[in-house]
DNA sequence: TACCCTATATACCGAACGGTATGAATAGGC
DNA sequence: GCCTATTCATACCGTTCGGTATATAGGGTA
């Protein structure tokens, strides 16, 4: 019996979904409603798959949610990451928003931020879903603030302008335009937005 | 029969209980866990009085949760509308923000902002919570708004900077800071948030 | 063909949801 | 004292919640 064959001969019957599209459907059932307005009826339809198939495929909402996050900060959360690239703090800042702001403008996908969604919704039960964004959510402040520190021993942030606190005030501007396309801006006033953000950015 | 006298002597069984401080019960409940996360059981215990007597005081779950908005817009929101006398441009946002920065380091009161959380929590029953939010935050929205077209006629503005779009912008920096409030950031980084949109505030 | 393993579909579970019917308690008006 | 009007407390309504028991269907292996 040849371990490595299981990888290709999966033993009993098939399933007849597919896992990537069904957690694309769960994540657009979370990202419109939250974890908690969710309902596992609403995520199953959307899914096309029952109530049994879901829970032996990915466990439970839970779960079903972590995995449906961890696909939308790799396919839409990508910009955050390749953002770190540029090559001024300025620049970063600019790609960050631009990136956001794209992201509002798609017309497929729900508006405003799943992270945000979910790190707001706040019945008693979502309170680890809480803490695992939160988690999240820090581990990009870290990344973004190491980058804001590189650019200060640079030289590019005026005197008295600390690196996490232009994280800090970056992250609230891209959470506020999130909130915005949530509660129905266009995208001439998101633009706005993300256009005064960058005219007032400070420089040396 | 009098009619005038039944606002002195209201005729059947008087209630135990205090509307106002009911009402402050329910406000906390709904602030902490947003419209759709807070239970009638919750509501009930907060405000001490039975589902009978909330019926019959308040109507029901969405008009109790449209006075407790009243409440903690008359309450929490009064640095707001009293902001917009200040004498420039930068006064006014700096009073908005530090009245928003204050209020967020209050300890009795749950962190977060009402108005951001059930804006955002969005289950299809929560929809009409939703609209009536959106319907006040165009109400601040344009007073702010007003206030800048006067800031901008009074030249307080660089030239290219409308005051819809600084307006847009001053609101994106408040709901990211209520957002980091209600996801545990701390008093010092709330301030150092506060300080730094103050510090980059565009001066003619 | 017989067997094993897994996915499917249906029907169901206890608990919690928002909301209410009902009857006892408590006040004013006559 | 009696009637009326309103509140209070309990128990209950139908629905929906997340999650599961059960039985059938379907593919690999021997």
């Amino acid at each position: 019996m040849n371990r490595l064959c299981t990888l290709t001969a999966p033993k009993g019957r098939p399933r007849e979904f597919d896992l990537d599209e069904a957690l694309a459907g769960a994540l657009r059932v979370f990202w419109r409603n939250g974890y908690e307005g969710a309902s596992m009826a609403e995520l199953t339809a959307e899914m096309g798959i029952t109530k049994p198939s879901l829970y032996a495929a990915f466990g439970n909402k839970e779960a079903l949610f972590h995995k449906a996050l961890d696909l939308y900060e790799r396919e839409k959360l990508a910009y955050m990451t390749s953002a770190l690239d540029a090559p001024t703090a300025r620049a970063v800042a600019e790609r960050l928003l631009r990136g956001a702001l794209q992201m509002q403008m798609s017309t497929c996908d729900p508006k405003g931020c799943l992270s945000v969604i979910s790190s707001v919704a706040c019945s008693a039960e979502a309170e680890p879903i809480k803490a695992e964004v939160a988690k999240r959510r820090a581990s990009s402040e870290a990344a973004l603030m190491k980058r804001f520190d590189e650019a200060k021993a640079a030289g590019e942030f005026p005197d008295g302008l600390e690196s996490h606190a232009l994280m800090r005030y970056l992250f609230a501007i891209m959470q506020g335009l999130s909130i915005q396309a949530g509660s129905g801006a266009t995208c001439t006033e998101l633009n706005q937005l993300v256009e005064t953000s960058l005219s007032v950015w400070p420089t040396k």
